[in-house]
DNA sequence: ACACATTTGTCCGTATGTATC
DNA sequence: TGATACATACGGACAAATGTG
């Protein structure tokens, strides 16, 4: 992994650890620390940055933002890519509602930009956050890309099934946020009062190269999760 | 301004304009057409990504992302500080329904980070995108930061009168998202059938240094909005 | 109010690695 | 395979904001 990547995780690392104040060292400091150049210890504090783990005052320092890191019900949308990524210090479990391999109809071949007829593997999930229900996420993955699924891997990280196993790396995502109405069936999955809305995501992956490998769509629950992101005016 | 910033509205604008076809031109031809070293203008190109204008493929190019661009009901959430700036290309409008300069509460002042008893002038509209009802916002602002508000001001752009009169520089904010379940009255002002829930972001602003001076509840008419946002993954 | 040191921000140049075509 | 194009990394110089005395 690329230097910079790497001392950005080791930052963050401990950054959840409380290794660190208020505040971290300053770069003078950390590219000392690290043994790097001071443009790689700013490219790695701009992933921190990015994710909403600090904030940056010149003249003054690197400051840690308390509050969203390590909250259950605290999503930050700039680190969703995978549920259990964002979430590390909580247990993700899943219970399979739909596991399936289908054909891309035309709204799908257009979502993927794949051709009509090509394999899909479906997976429809009840998602739980330490035991209690999260999300209802219904998961279409282009079987071209992703050659192989069971019901096995769905049960649990697909995510990390795909990057650790197939060894793909998973690049961007596209997020579209909306608000859902939620039949009654939907509200005793996620164990929520008949006749509320939900959070819906839809959200489009992509690996390098933009290549689409999965788009899904992901209702949560309003009483377990918030959604957060940190927005730089640049 | 920084040349980057300068280099990235640029070409923000040439994107807007077609004046580009699917691909920007390459590194090299950019930094040439701008007469600016290389980390100059990759810094600018970094900000079109963090934005969704483009995605960057290695060895090939960098790639105008479509879809999203000045889309009326897409409110891209990595450009929101402030609506007129996410949506240049409509015109937004505001009903006052409530002004007024206020004292801090113990709640106001913790959510501030300021004392109890600061002078806070409170802002509620019914926002319009080219005539259509489209969000009630709910916003305090610190007066010892804001010095001077009115009404006038309040029916247009407020944050175009903190950057281009007051001088004064936005620089982040923290935007939370939930749901929240519509009383009568809100769905009335929104022209959307009763009963029904809407987007919700809580609202965070900063200027430099970390100074908080604004913050805000504002309701999303789903039927005007999705939000959006672009993920990468570092 | 001023001068100074500290700390982050911007910009430049160069070299080499990796992915795509 | 070679050429092209983006990715990573190092080094140095000066500007701007902050904090201190």
């Amino acid at each position: 992994m690329a230097k910079y990547k790497e001392v950005a995780e080791d930052m963050q690392r401990k950054i959840r650890a409380h290794a660190f104040g208020k505040k971290l060292p300053t770069e003078k400091e950390l590219l000392e620390m690290y043994s790097v150049s001071r443009n790689t210890i700013r490219s790695a504090i701009n992933i921190l940055v990015k994710q909403g783990y600090i904030h940056k005052i010149q003249g003054s320092g690197l400051y840690i933002n308390k509050k969203t890191i390590g909250d259950r019900n605290v999503l930050n949308l700039a680190v969703k890519i995978g549920l259990s990524r964002v979430l590390p210090e909580h247990s993700i479990t899943s219970k399979l509602l739909n596991f399936g391999l289908i054909s891309a109809d035309k709204k799908l071949a257009s979502n993927f930009s794949c051709d009509i007829g090509t394999p899909i593997y479906r997976v429809k999930r009840l998602r739980f956050i330490d035991n209690h229900p999260l999300s209802i996420e219904d998961s279409y993955y282009n079987k071209n890309i992703i050659k192989y699924l069971n019901e096995d891997i769905a049960k649990n990280s697909i995510y990390s099934y795909i990057e650790n196993d197939l060894k793909l790396e998973i690049r961007f995502s596209d997020e579209y946020i909306s608000v859902k109405p939620l039949t009654d069936e939907e509200c005793e999955h996620l164990n929520v009062q008949k006749g509320s809305s939900s959070l819906m995501i839809r959200e489009i992956n992509y690996l390098k190269s933009s290549i689409i490998f999965n788009i899904s769509e992901t209702l949560y629950n309003n009483d377990q999760i918030v959604l957060y992101t940190p927005v730089q005016r640049d």
